[in-house]
RNA sequence: GCCCGGGUGGCGAAAUUGGUAGACGCAAGGGACUUAAAAUCCCUCGGUGGCAACACCGUACCGGUUCGAUUCCGGUCCCGGGCACCA
């Protein structure tokens, strides 16, 4: 086959694709006793086009799944759409479109984009989460576990926007207000579903120890997240609406001498008695509901906080302590109320000290005693610190400090302290040890449209019924169109409409959906099990668990907690025997690019694209300014940020893809950063890649005529030989980064490769030519598939390089005779010596101490010692 | 506020995990080819000093361990991700 002259990216990819598509290369069916390999990326939202990110997500996970096809496994590589979403229920108020159809329209456009990008996709197992079949096995595991009791209904605390009364998700709430109505938000009490995912806390933290293939970071996210810790419940008696005890828990029970107030939520039973006859707590209960839900906004408004004029017994001195209603205590979270410890607390530091509440110390740090015993004033410097607004970190530390002006505790340590005070409180009856966890169960009721239908039918006499599992799906109407005013479906007739299947009467549908997490939470499975008749059938046993699962750092947390809680979940509904589902994880970094904005008059700001923008540069090409295009006005720089719609810095790849080609795209995708880093957009870069590219087809072009040659003759000069070394060396090191997945250096090897053989003369070289093109087509065809594909055909190395033995080393070609060492003194390069390869230390040695410069930095000293670094160096430690 | 990361030339990065800091590429400067431009090719390229050999400084900042620290330890500053209804 002839080669073309130059590089056609479009041509070569279109051609190539083309036969991908006709042979169906990356179909793949289960093969019993074969090694398979389940490549899985995080399927996006079809929010209408691919962003960077996307194609960087899906280009390292296709250079994973091509490697480890050469590597002879039998790969599956998926991909889908996690449709269910808020976006096009936004798009919808926008345009009038019903969500269904502006999602499967975006879903037919961004198929097309990532099969122009020549990812190696089975698409006969796509999956989209908006189609009944996929989403009925939502509704009937939701049904399961409702049976099991892992689901439960309790209430809620949701963002209510008052003016267009509605419920507004966290990322809807801005500054505390409604974003399109501009009304202060507030928290409204709903009933709701919840997946009791706590039940599954020990093992999901468990588990944790076992997944070596996650990166450390993403386990300790996640062990802190459930949160596991010890602590007392501790009761305190009161004699309010008629006595009872006021239960609060705590992991500092060593601290309950110190206890001087006791807060609670604004929605706690205790606080609302007590506002029936104090209007002005009562006032400041209702202030406490505005505000939005989310732990970001709870953790950083001001703390504010009201006496209720009541008390509460201290359990173990029986002393009244005044009982607070606080901002910052929560009704969802633990007892809805806290003892507080000024001095011992942060945070109830700094209420105490708002407020004028007693502070008293009952933990004195141990170095702080070790002080006293050497004579300083410790009573002057205490006085100082809590006086002066001020709060010292160790106060907070548990292992730091004994207990003083405890009474019968004092000198104890902490694990004394809370073993003697739980032990005091149990014989009482106020109070026990007992474990929490931070993770709380996962509500997954949603006030929206465009979901999972919860499968519960709401009957007047027999309350809330499941829908029986011969009436699933129940399917949702795609026909209706969100207005920002609440749940269409609320509105409509024909769905609310049914009968219930207990009694038979008229009934009305729940009309609350899932959340979307619930939908990306087992869409692995059914990949594996394309058009099973069951929710997963024995395909899944196959594939699952998924060998690597590829996708961004911000979800390290949620979705991949869900997602484990979830595969548990099926099996012990008897679906699945894994009870982890992602054996290996690579958490991708961002796609950032430079921001450039001006600021309107009334503090709003205009954002425009960087392809608009012209920057100046210092002579060191530093930026100094930037320039609007159209206008020639400066505009401001606003730093590097995650490409998005809001901030205007996208580049859009389908532009990119046109303009170079999709191999170009990957090669830069993978050349600019490690898949863990962020990556910045640069578009010289991308022209770099392109022409490494260009380069390489040139030089095959160029070459074809010997690039057949294969035997090494035996009178090779010593020029092939050393060229022939260097590829084997960085063959060597590029056989490494790709274990490693750190294409980066792997592209940058392989441009060494082609620098080495470019320029190759003497006899053998057309060999050493021959061999190193061979291995570099090799190494870079899964990350420039189509390229390495035409040529290595058209160059007559052999047919399909999908099927081409991955390059082995030949440690022969690695050989030396003489090697480079680095000497030192005293730890500083002074030198570099060649010693025979087989040199003894002696001989090494008494190289080294020869070099002139070295003898220089010696003169008038004694050598200590010499270190000798087997290959590497040489240090000689000496002294004056 | 809480949890988790990151910080190396003008820029993206590399450094076999404690052993030559800056590979590979981009940008910039100089040169060749060209009537010219584009494309391509060659050279220089962390800072300061020096004709040079070379020396000193340099991996955010301060301190420590070590023969030797970008790498390990303690602290500080800055940037990013997540915080349960964005996905």
């Amino acid at each position: 086959m002839a080669l073309h002259e130059s590089y056609e990216p479009r041509r070569v990819e279109q051609a190539v694709q083309a036969e991908w598509e006709q042979t169906q290369a990356f179909r793949v069916v289960e093969e019993a006793g074969r090694e398979k390999f389940y490549c899985l990326s995080m399927f996006p939202y079809p929010s209408g086009r691919l962003h960077m990110g996307h194609v960087r997500n899906y280009t390292i996970g296709d250079v994973i799944a091509r490697y480890q096809r050469m590597l002879g496994r039998n790969v599956l590589q998926p991909m889908g759409w996690d449709a269910f979403g808020l976006p096009a229920e936004n798009a919808a108020m926008n345009n009038g479109v019903p969500p269904a159809q502006w999602t499967y329209s975006n879903i037919d456009y961004m198929r097309n984009q990532l099969k122009s990008l020549g990812f190696a996709i089975d698409w006969s197992r796509e999956v989209a989460t908006c189609t009944p079949e996929y989403y009925r096995w939502n509704q009937w595991l939701f049904l399961r576990l409702l049976e099991k009791g892992i689901v439960y209904q309790k209430t809620g605390t949701v963002n209510w926007d008052p003016v267009d009364q509605t419920v507004l998700a966290n990322e809807q709430v801005i500054d505390g207000r409604g974003w399109r109505t501009g009304a202060v938000v507030e928290k409204r009490e709903i009933p709701m579903y919840y997946m009791a995912i706590t039940k599954y806390a020990e093992e999901l933290l468990a588990d944790l120890d076992q997944l070596d293939g996650w990166p450390e970071q993403v386990r300790t996210m996640q062990r802190n997240w459930i949160g596991k810790s010890f602590g007392v419940r501790v009761g305190f008696p009161h004699a309010i609406a008629g006595g009872g005890t006021l239960w609060v828990f705590t992991t500092r029970a060593d601290t309950l001498m110190g206890a001087t107030y006791v807060a609670v939520a604004a929605e706690h039973p205790l606080a609302l008695h007590a506002a029936q006859n104090n209007p002005a707590l009562a006032a400041f209960i209702e202030e406490c509901k505005h505000g939005g839900v989310s732990e970001a906004e709870l953790a950083t408004q001001e703390k504010k906080g009201m006496a209720t004029g009541l008390t509460v017994s201290h359990p173990l001195t029986g002393e009244q302590l005044p009982l607070w209603v606080a901002n910052y205590v929560l009704m969802g979270y633990g007892e809805g109320a806290v003892m507080a410890v000024p001095a011992h607390d942060e945070r109830d530091f700094e209420f105490a000290h708002k407020y004028k509440l007693p502070i008293k110390q009952v933990i004195e740090n141990t170095k702080w005693i070790a002080a006293v015993r050497d004579g300083w004033n410790l009573d002057e410097y205490r006085y100082y610190e809590f006086n002066g607004d001020k709060w010292k970190e160790w106060y907070g530390e548990k292992d730091a400090g004994i207990a003083i002006n405890s009474g019968k505790y004092d000198g104890l340590p902490f694990d004394d302290a809370v073993e003697a005070i739980a032990a005091d409180l149990s014989a009482k009856k106020l109070g026990e040890k007992k474990v929490t966890w931070r993770l709380r169960d996962w509500g997954i009721s949603r006030q929206r449209y465009w979901g999972t239908p919860i499968p519960m039918i709401k009957c007047p006499t027999c309350g809330d019924v499941p829908v029986p599992d011969d009436q699933l799906p129940v399917v949702l109407p795609e026909e209706c169109v969100p207005d920002g005013s609440g749940n269409p479906l609320n509105k409509y007739e024909k769905f609310l409409q049914c009968t219930c299947p207990k009694c038979g009467g008229a009934a009305r549908r729940e009309t609350d959906t899932m959340d979307t997490f619930v939908d990306s939470s087992w869409y692995f499975f059914r990949y594996a099990c394309p058009g099973a008749t069951a929710m997963v059938d024995s395909r899944a046993d196959y594939w699952m668990p998924a060998d690597q699962y590829i996708g961004g750092i911000e979800h390290a947390i949620l979705h991949l907690l869900y997602s484990r809680f979830w595969t548990k979940a099926m099996r012990d509904v008897g679906l699945t025997t894994v009870s982890e589902p992602f054996r290996n994880l690579l958490t991708q970094g961002m796609v950032v690019a430079p921001t450039f904005y001006r600021e309107g008059k009334d503090g709003r700001k205009q954002w425009f694209n960087p392809a608009d923008v012209a920057v100046t540069v210092d002579d060191k090409s530093r930026p100094l300014s930037a320039v609007l295009k159209t206008d020639g006005q400066p505009v401001e720089m606003g730093g590097i940020e995650k490409m998005s719609k809001s901030k205007n810095n996208g580049v859009d790849p389908q532009t990119l893809i046109e303009q170079y080609g999709a191999d170009t795209a990957r090669v830069f995708m993978m050349f600019a950063a490690p898949p863990e880093q962020s990556l910045e957009w640069n578009d010289s870069g991308v022209e770099g890649a392109h022409r490494f590219l260009k380069r390489l087809w040139a030089f095959a072009a160029d070459n074809a005529a010997v690039l057949k040659t294969v035997a090494l003759p035996a009178d090779a000069s010593d020029t092939a030989l050393a060229a022939r070394r260097e590829i084997h060396e960085t063959l060597q090191q590029a056989l490494v980064d790709f274990g490693k997945y750190q294409f980066n250096t792997v592209i940058s090897a392989c441009m060494k490769m082609l620098n080495a053989i470019g320029k190759l003369e003497g006899k053998g070289a057309d060999a050493v030519r021959s061999e190193g093109f061979s291995i570099l087509l090799r190494l870079l065809s899964p990350i420039a598939p189509h390229l390495t594909h035409e040529l290595w055909r058209g160059l007559g190395y052999g047919d399909d390089i999908l099927h081409a033995q991955w390059p082995q080393l030949d440690a022969a070609a690695l050989k030396r005779d003489s090697i480079e060492l680095v000497v030192q003194v005293n730890g500083k390069l002074r030198g570099k010596v060649n010693v025979p390869a087989a040199a003894d230390k002696a001989a090494i040695e008494q190289a080294a101490l020869a070099d002139e410069n070295v003898q220089r930095f010696m003169e008038g000293q004694t050598v200590v010692k010499i270190i000798v670094v087997p290959g590497k160096l040489v240090n000689i430690v000496v002294k004056a």
